[in-house]
DNA sequence: GCTTACTTTGTAAGCGGTTACCCGGTAAGC
DNA sequence: GCTTACCGGGTAACCGCTTACAAAGTAAGC
């Protein structure tokens, strides 16, 4: 009943030739649509294929077209701890990831998906893995060194997601400097907060070092205080947050009037760090995050944060890698627009609006 | 500066050859670690790699293997109507997807992810493209008739999630018998229920029918009544349980003592559809899910569900398709354990315990 | 020193498509 | 009726890799 062994005789084009008493190029015409073939010959093909359930070898096409038709995605899964709703929600890479398949499919373009474990090695393995069976690569944030995003793009186009452009790859992300200067305008100059913290992401993270910069630039120039001590480095991790306000907390220090956190998953665990403590949120210290991911809007009190346009992301990378695939050039250097999303936990009253009441009152705290 | 044209100059085997002075079959084989190379030769090959970052193309391995490393997974991705936190969460599909994504991993092989819109055609036309590209096909619940499914395994082997299992095809799912009938019995014996309702997925879903079988059946054996509507038909969306409770409460009817929804994301439209219509869960009407999404814990009231080992199931389909991908057999029926998680909609108090103290006024409702 | 056995390396034949090029056949033009 | 075009379709080369097979070099045995 079931044989001894599968030979995978999965039909050819040469047996769907046979099939049809036509040629091979004749059944390649038919099925790609090239040439002009006789009415007869392109049903007596088709009916062959149908007969058969033949189904071209994407390899050999690839092969011999020189196209694969697929790009590969390499991004780091999960943090050490799982936090609260962290684990389970769409977070910024799975909505990146969402946007490019989006836009890959309309291309017909496929997408082959590749994670890395928070501390696993063998990166560079597993990414020419990828780069051998794709035409182009997407790089999420932190995935390669420099040196070694540019080895690569020796033999494959590659797009990187929040790093930075280089001569040979190119880089797509969102206006951090702008989206952090609405941010400290807003909370210095609408609410009147003196002091403020950054609470860092990856230290190595370019999106990380622009905001962090932006901050600094722009709390000075408005004149606010700012707490910089070496303990404010997160992580972009839920975890890292509540971490480092824990252990600020332990020492007895002071905390500043307002948290800007590098991420909303940053702000998530700062926000749950301080209700453990019985700190109110945005009464004693107001917190504001980064990104405008989907559980934002849901913390208590609701997020104000900075709206990158996540999808849009992740769409541009595909679409920018895809004309660079097919041989254009085009800038190196994506940026996105981003948009200040004011809700609740930098101190203001239920509605959002663009410029909010508490305005009013912003000088009565110097 | 920029060239006018990018001719793809990609390094390949022989260039590699060339350099390191030897022949493309030594390059091969240091490269996979075939035959015993010597040690110089080795050595001068590898260097040569490393200066022309030479990456092997996957497409020409793989024509000549007859093996890409690749599994295709196919499933809708949307509904039509964004339901609060439905859209936000890591979902059914999207563990399982990660559960593929991760046994995969372990293999060496990449997935190759293809969503396909709630309501596109041209379905079999992607999944051949797909097909084409992979070594095997995972399809999620529903993408193909039974039909489709069988023409497409006699090109490429092909494993069902929650579907049937065919004469070509393996099914993974979980075992929805018994997870059913745990349920109705700790609503009708432990809770003292006699009036209950299966709030339905799509009709035809192998696991809806599935779950309102062993509904009927049991509900039947432990003496409970049930409503049987034709309105009680719902699409496995939050907005479909919704919908339907929306209309029952329109047309006045009265509602059972228990829905049983055939799975969470009908459960989450189902209670807040209750609770905008201020009937108390699980005071007055106790709702219960199936699947233990994430979210599932985080509802209020709690859910109480039937646990599938989500991510497993993921995992356990990639293992079936790669040992037939490797030609061996094997079951066609693969089930996987279930457990019925006790939580607060169904009625019972803060601490969850697998059997709660209602349990002793049972008798009381009858 | 010559044969035998073994090791390392090279040559060439596919894998399954696409497509340039060529050929036979029919229609149009003189 | 014969030449010239044109059109549909077949042959074969090529895409980049793996590997069977053969060749060449080396070590061991007599």
């Amino acid at each position: 009943m079931a044989e001894a062994k599968r030979t995978r005789a999965t039909a050819t084009i040469y047996d769907v030739a046979g099939r049809a008493g036509v040629s091979i190029a004749s059944v390649s015409r038919v099925l790609n649509g090239q040439g002009s073939p006789r009415a007869e010959t392109r049903m007596r093909v088709l009916r062959a294929v149908r007969e058969l359930s033949f189904v071209p070898d994407g390899a050999a096409r690839a092969l011999s077209n020189q196209l694969k038709e697929v790009v590969g995605v390499v991004f780091r899964r999960g943090s050490e701890v799982p936090f609260e709703d962290e684990e389970e929600s769409l977070l910024f890479i799975d909505v990146i990831n969402r946007g490019i398949e989006v836009a890959a499919q309309r291309r017909g373009f496929d997408v082959l998906m590749s994670s890395v474990g928070i501390r696993e090695d063998g990166v560079s393995t597993r990414v020419a893995a990828i780069a051998g069976k794709a035409d182009g690569l997407i790089l999420h944030d932190r995935m390669l060194s420099a040196a070694g995003i540019a080895r690569l793009a020796e033999s494959v186009p590659v797009v990187t997601l929040a790093g930075r452009p280089s001569r040979v790859s190119i880089n797509v992300r969102c206006d951090n400097e702008s989206g952090m200067r609405a941010l400290i305008r807003h909370l210095v100059t609408d609410h009147g907060y003196r002091s403020l913290a950054f609470l860092s992401g990856h230290p190595d993270s370019p999106d990380n070092q622009a905001r962090a910069r932006a901050f600094e630039a722009q709390a000075l120039a408005c004149g606010a205080e700012i707490h910089a001590a070496a303990a404010w480095h997160g992580d972009y991790s839920a975890s890292g947050g509540a971490r480092v306000i824990a252990s600020l907390l332990d020492e007895g220090r002071m905390l500043p009037r307002a948290i800007v956190c590098a991420n909303d998953q940053t702000a998530l665990g700062v926000m749950h760090a301080l209700a453990r403590r019985g700190i109110a949120v945005p009464n004693e210290v107001a917190v504001t995050g980064f990104d405008d991911v989907p559980v934002a809007r849901h913390l208590q009190p609701p997020l104000t944060t900075v709206r990158q346009p996540i999808q849009e992301l992740g769409a541009t990378a595909f679409e920018v890698l895809h004309s660079r695939i097919n041989g254009s050039g085009g800038r190196r250097d994506v940026v996105l627009p981003v948009r200040l999303m004011i809700r609740e936990s930098c101190g203001c009253a239920h509605q959002p609006s663009p410029l909010p009441a508490p305005a009013a009152t912003a000088a009565g705290e110097a």
